[in-house]
RNA sequence: GCCGGAGUGGCGGAAUUGGCAGACGCACAGGACUUAAAAUCCUGCGGUUCGUGAGAAUCAUACCGGUUCGAUCCCGGUCUCCGGCACCA
C-alpha cells in the first residue's frame, strides 16, 4: 500500500473521465428542478489566483451536491476578456490585443480544468469574441432606440503631450502620471446610459432580494442616494431669468442669505455680464479648468468662489442675496445651483464665513446653551422655525412639508426627488472594446448601424501607439462608411463601450450561448432565469452588480429578459490573504494556485481553501493548514483502501448489536445530516468539513473495536466518499470506483439520513445553580420538564449542591438543562 | 464626517442566534512503532488557585453597564480594527 495516494494521476484520469462522457453538459429538462449556479467569470489576466480556486471551488461544491440532489443544474463559465491590460500589452510588447487575450484564455481555461470544477464548456462565452459583442451592440442600439443611449459634451482629462484623454485614476495630483504634465480639460462626446431613468426601481426593488447580503444592498442604495426635497425658483434681480434650486430643506427657506451657481451652469457668462465682476468670474472659470474632476469634489479642497454681480430675490421672504459661482457645487447634481443657508448648513457656513456673508437662523434650537447671535457652527439638528412669516413655531420637520406645499400652491416651486446616481458614461477612447455601432451623418445626425450588418467589426489594422484618441481613428477602413439612412458619406463611431457593459447581461446569454440568430432565445431564458445563486468578490457590489440589475431590467422592458432581477441569491466571497495582507506582487506574497496543485494536488487545494474560513470572510492563507488538509485525505484514503476489498461483498444492511455500533450508526447519521443542511442551507463549508472529519475519527475508532460489522463499516464508507465527493471530487470518484462500482458517483443520489438514527435512548443533562454548570447526569431522552426536575432532586448529588439553600424557581430546558435558582 | 461589518485560546475558526464557550483543524508537548528519522497511530493542550493524585474551585468571548433563572448571542455606552460613501445642497 502507498503511503500517500497518488492525487496527480488520479485527478488527470477523472479529469479525462468527465470530459470524455460529457457529464456536466447541461440542456433545458421541463420535468426537472433547475437550480442556476454562477460564480463571477474572470478577466482572462493569465494566471488564476487564489482569490479565484476560492470563487471556483465555492461554486463547484455547490453545483456538485445540487447535482447529486437532483437538480438540473446550470453552471456555466466564461470570460471578460475586453480590458485595458491587453491593451497596454499591446503597446508595451507589440502583442496584439486578440492574441494576447487568447493565449491567456487558452492558459486560464487548462487551469480551471486542472481543478476538477464541473462547468458545462460548451456554453462557454468570451466578451471579445464577435459572436458576443454582437448582440452587446445589438442592446446598444435597442438602448439608443429606446431613448436610452445619448451623447454629451462633456470635459474628460486630456493629457497635452501624451495627446491622449485619461482616467482619473491615472490623473494624480493634476499632472499626467505616465509623463508628468499638467492634465487639462477637453470637451468630447461621450456616450451615455440613462440609467438615471431607472434610478427608483433600481434602489425599490432592493426589498424584493433577501437572499442578497445587506451591505451590498446598503451600499447600492447608498449609491443611489435618493433625497426628496423640493425645487424652488429664485428670480434674478433685473430679468425675467428664473435660477431654479434645488434642496432637501424647504425649511430653511427663510434663512437663506446667498445663492451659489456651479461654475458650468449655463447662467453664468449672461448673469456676470454687466455687473462688474466678468475680469474675477473668468480667472476664476480658468482656475478651476486644470483641476481633475476628483480634485474638484475632494472635501479637503477649500471652499472659494466670485461674486457673480447680480442679485436674486427669495420668493417667501423677498429678501434680495448676492449670487455666487463656487467649487463646492456640482453641475451634475440637482439643479446645478443651490440656496446658502449658512446658519443651517456647514458648508455654507464656512464659505459666509470666509466671504463674510450674513448668517441668519431661522431655526430655534430652544438649548441655552446655542447662542444664535454668534454661532460657531451651522446648527443642523431639529427645532422651531423663526424669523419665518407665517410658518414661524412651526417644528422644522412639518414646516418642511408645509412650506413645500404653500410653494406648489404659489408657484414658486415644487416637490422633487433627486439621486446621486448619474447617468453611465460608456464611451472609451479605447481598441480593445465593443465598438459603438453608430454612425454620424451630416444629415441625419447620429443613426445606428442596420441591425442586419451586425457586428461591427473591430478592425485589425491599427496601431498601438498609446498617444491619440481612440486607436480606432488609425484605422484605414474603419471610420469611413455610407449613413444607414440617407446612403451619403459617414462616419463610424471611434469610441469603444466600457467593458461593464460586456459584463452586464452574460449571464443571460449562457441560457442560449451559441445562438447565431438571436440574443437567446427567450424561451431557454425563461427556464434557466433567474440566477439561483450568484458567487463573487465584494468588490462588485456596487458597480458590476447594478449595472446588471439595470441591464436585466431594460431586458425585461422590451420583452426580451423573462426576469426583472438576474440573481435571487448572492453570496459575497471573502479575500484570500497572507500574512494578513492581500496576495500582491508588489509586496511579494503571492502564494500560486499552480504550484499548490502541483504540490499537493486539486483535492487539497480545494479543500483547504473552504476549511480554513467561512466563504464571506477573509481567508488567511496558511500552508500549515494546507499540509493538514492533504494528511486529512490521506487519512481517508488509507482508510478506505485499507477496507475496501472487505466491503465489497459486504451486505448492505446491518443491525447494531454493540454500543460501538450504536456509536458508529449515530455518528455516520450525524453527519449525513449535518453536511446536507451546511452545504445546502447555510453555504458553510467550513463546519462540514469539520463533520467530515469527525465521521472519519469515528471510523478510525470503530475500526478498532470489538465485533465491528462490516456491513456497517460499508455504509459508513460509502456515505463518507458521497458526502466528501463535493469537496475532493477526483479522490472519491477513485474510491468510489475501489468499492467496485464501474459509473461515476455523480450518478448517485445525495444520501439521506434516518432521523430515528439520531435520537438516543439517553442524553447527558446539565445541572446548574443559579445559571452555572455544576453537574451533569445522564437520563433517558424524550423527558419533560417535570420529569426532569424530579430526575435532579433524585440526585445523589442534588442535596449537596445545595448546601442548604431553598431553591426559589426551577427552570427546565427539555433534553438540555435544569437551572436551579436558590438564593 | 456619514453608513455598514467585525472583535472568542499561541493561530484559523465552532457554538445553525438566549441554554454545557472553545467543535474541527493548525502549532506545541508526551507516548507507541522504528537502529534512527520521516510518515502513521494514541494521549494531552484557555488562564489562575488548591490538591501527590483522579480531581476541585474560580475567572474568561475587546471594555463598562443593563435586561434575564441563564448573555459570545438582546439593549445602552466606550475603545479598536476593517469595508463603503464622501462638498450630493
Amino acid at each position: 500500500m502507498a503511503d500517500k495516494y497518488q492525487f496527480d494521476g488520479i485527478e488527470k484520469k477523472w479529469q479525462r473521465h468527465w470530459e470524455e462522457a460529457g457529464l456536466f453538459k447541461t440542456r433545458e429538462i421541463p420535468d426537472a428542478e433547475k437550480y442556476y449556479l454562477l460564480e463571477m467569470f474572470p478577466y482572462p489576466s493569465g494566471k488564476l489566483h487564489m482569490g479565484h480556486v476560492r470563487n471556483y471551488s465555492i461554486g463547484d461544491v455547490a453545483a456538485r451536491y445540487l447535482r447529486m440532489k437532483g437538480k438540473n443544474v446550470l453552471h456555466p463559465m466564461g470570460w471578460d476578456s475586453f480590458g485595458l491590460p491587453a491593451e497596454n500589452a499591446a503597446i508595451q510588447n507589440g502583442i496584439h490585443p486578440n492574441l494576447w487575450t487568447h493565449d491567456n484564455m487558452r492558459e486560464m481555461r487548462t487551469q480551471l480544468k486542472r481543478l476538477g470544477l464541473s462547468y458545462d464548456w460548451d456554453r462557454e462565452v468570451a466578451t471579445c469574441e464577435a459572436e458576443y459583442y454582437k448582440w452587446m451592440q445589438w442592446i446598444f442600439i435597442r438602448f439608443f432606440k429606446n431613448g436610452m443611449a445619448y451623447k454629451k459634451k462633456n470635459p474628460v482629462n486630456w493629457c497635452p503631450s501624451c495627446e491622449t484623454v485619461l482616467a482619473n485614476e491615472q490623473v494624480v495630483d493634476g499632472v499626467c502620471d505616465r509623463c508628468g504634465s499638467t492634465v487639462g480639460k477637453k470637451d468630447l462626446e461621450q456616450w451615455y446610459l440613462k440609467i438615471t431613468d431607472y434610478a427608483e426601481r433600481l434602489l425599490s426593488d432592493l426589498d424584493k432580494l433577501p437572499g442578497w447580503p445587506s451591505k451590498v444592498k446598503t451600499m447600492q442604495k447608498n449609491w443611489i442616494g435618493r433625497s426628496t426635497g423640493a425645487e424652488v425658483d429664485f428670480t434674478v434681480e433685473g430679468t425675467d431669468k428664473k435660477l431654479r434650486i434645488f434642496t432637501t430643506r424647504p425649511d430653511t427657506l427663510f434663512g437663506v442669505t446667498y445663492m451659489v451657481l456651479a461654475p458650468e451652469h449655463p447662467f453664468v457668462k449672461e448673469l456676470a455680464a454687466g455687473g462688474g465682476q466678468e475680469a474675477q468670474v473668468d480667472a476664476f472659470l480658468r482656475k478651476l479648468q486644470y483641476l481633475s474632476d476628483i480634485d474638484r469634489t475632494a472635501t479637503t479642497l477649500e471652499k472659494e468662489g466670485v461674486f457673480l454681480g447680480c442679485y436674486a430675490v427669495n420668493p417667501l421672504s423677498g429678501g434680495r442675496v448676492p449670487v455666487y459661482i463656487a467649487n463646492y457645487v456640482l453641475m451634475d447634481y440637482g439643479t446645478g445651483a443651490i440656496m446658502a443657508v449658512p446658519a443651517h448648513d456647514q458648508r455654507d457656513f464656512d464659505f459666509a464665513v470666509k466671504y463674510g456673508l450674513d448668517i441668519l437662523p431661522v431655526i430655534d434650537p430652544e438649548c441655552p446653551e446655542i447662542d444664535l447671535s454668534n454661532l460657531k457652527e451651522a446648527f443642523v439638528a431639529e427645532g422651531k422655525l423663526i424669523h419665518s412669516g407665517r410658518f414661524d413655531g412651526l417644528k422644522n420637520r412639518e414646516a418642511i412639508g408645509q412650506i413645500t406645499d404653500f410653494l406648489e400652491k404659489e408657484g414658486f416651486g415644487k416637490k422633487s426627488v433627486n439621486f446621486r446616481l448619474r447617468d453611465w458614461l460608456i464611451s472609451r477612447q479605447r481598441y480593445w472594446g465593443t465598438p459603438i455601432p453608430m454612425i454620424h451623418c451630416e444629415t441625419c445626425g447620429w443613426v445606428p448601424e442596420k441591425e442586419e450588418n451586425l457586428p461591427v467589426l473591430l478592425p485589425t489594422d491599427v496601431k498601438f501607439t498609446g498617444k491619440g484618441e481612440s486607436p480606432l481613428h488609425t484605422s484605414g477602413t474603419f471610420r469611413e462608411t455610407v449613413c444607414p439612412l440617407c446612403g451619403g458619406p459617414a462616419v463610424r463611431e471611434i469610441d469603444t463601450m466600457d467593458t461593464f457593459l460586456d459584463s452586464s447581461w452574460y449571464f443571460l446569454r449562457y441560457c442560449d450561448a451559441r445562438n447565431g440568430a438571436r440574443i437567446f432565445e427567450k424561451d431557454k431564458a425563461k427556464y434557466w432565469m433567474p440566477v439561483d445563486q450568484y458567487i463573487g468578490g465584494v468588490e462588485h457590489a456596487i458597480l458590476h452588480l447594478l449595472y446588471a440589475r439595470f441591464f436585466t431590467k431594460f431586458l425585461y422592458d422590451i420583452g426580451e429578459s423573462p426576469v426583472e432581477e438576474p440573481f435571487t441569491r448572492l453570496l459575497t466571497q471573502g479575500m484570500v490573504l497572507k500574512d494578513g495582507k492581500k496576495m500582491s506582487k508588489s509586496i511579494g506574497n503571492v502564494v500560486s494556485p499552480e504550484e499548490i496543485i502541483r504540490k499537493y494536488g486539486a483535492d487539497t487545494a480545494r479543500l483547504f481553501i473552504l476549511f480554513a474560513s467561512p466563504p464571506e470572510k477573509e481567508l488567511e492563507w496558511s500552508d500549515a493548514g494546507v499540509e493538514g488538509s492533504y494528511r486529512f485525505l490521506n487519512r481517508v484514503y488509507r482508510l478506505v483502501d485499507e477496507w475496501a476489498p472487505a466491503l465489497r461483498d459486504a451486505p448492505d444492511s446491518y443491525a447494531s448489536v454493540t454500543a460501538a455500533d450504536r456509536e458508529m450508526h449515530y455518528a455516520l447519521h450525524y453527519a449525513v445530516r449535518k453536511v446536507s443542511d451546511d452545504i445546502g442551507d447555510r453555504f458553510s463549508f467550513n463546519t462540514a468539513i469539520s463533520a467530515i472529519m469527525e465521521l472519519v475519527n469515528a471510523m478510525y475508532k470503530y475500526k478498532e473495536a470489538e465485533n465491528r460489522s462490516t456491513a456497517l463499516m460499508k455504509n459508513a464508507v460509502t456515505n463518507l466518499i458521497l458526502i466528501l465527493s463535493p469537496f475532493a471530487p477526483h479522490l472519491c470518484e477513485e474510491m468510489w470506483q475501489s468499492l467496485g462500482h464501474g459509473q461515476s458517483l455523480y450518478g448517485e443520489r445525495w444520501p439521506d439520513y434516518d432521523e430515528n438514527a439520531l435520537i438516543l435512548d439517553t442524553v447527558e443533562i446539565v445541572i446548574q445553580i443559579n445559571g452555572k454548570v455544576k453537574e451533569r447526569i445522564r437520563v433517558q431522552s424524550g423527558l419533560d420538564q417535570d420529569a426532569m426536575i424530579a430526575k435532579v432532586k433524585e440526585d445523589a448529588r442534588f442535596e449537596q449542591l445545595l448546601a442548604g439553600r431553598m431553591p426559589v424557581k426551577i427552570v427546565a430546558v427539555p433534553g438540555k438543562l435544569v437551572n436551579v435558582v436558590v438564593q
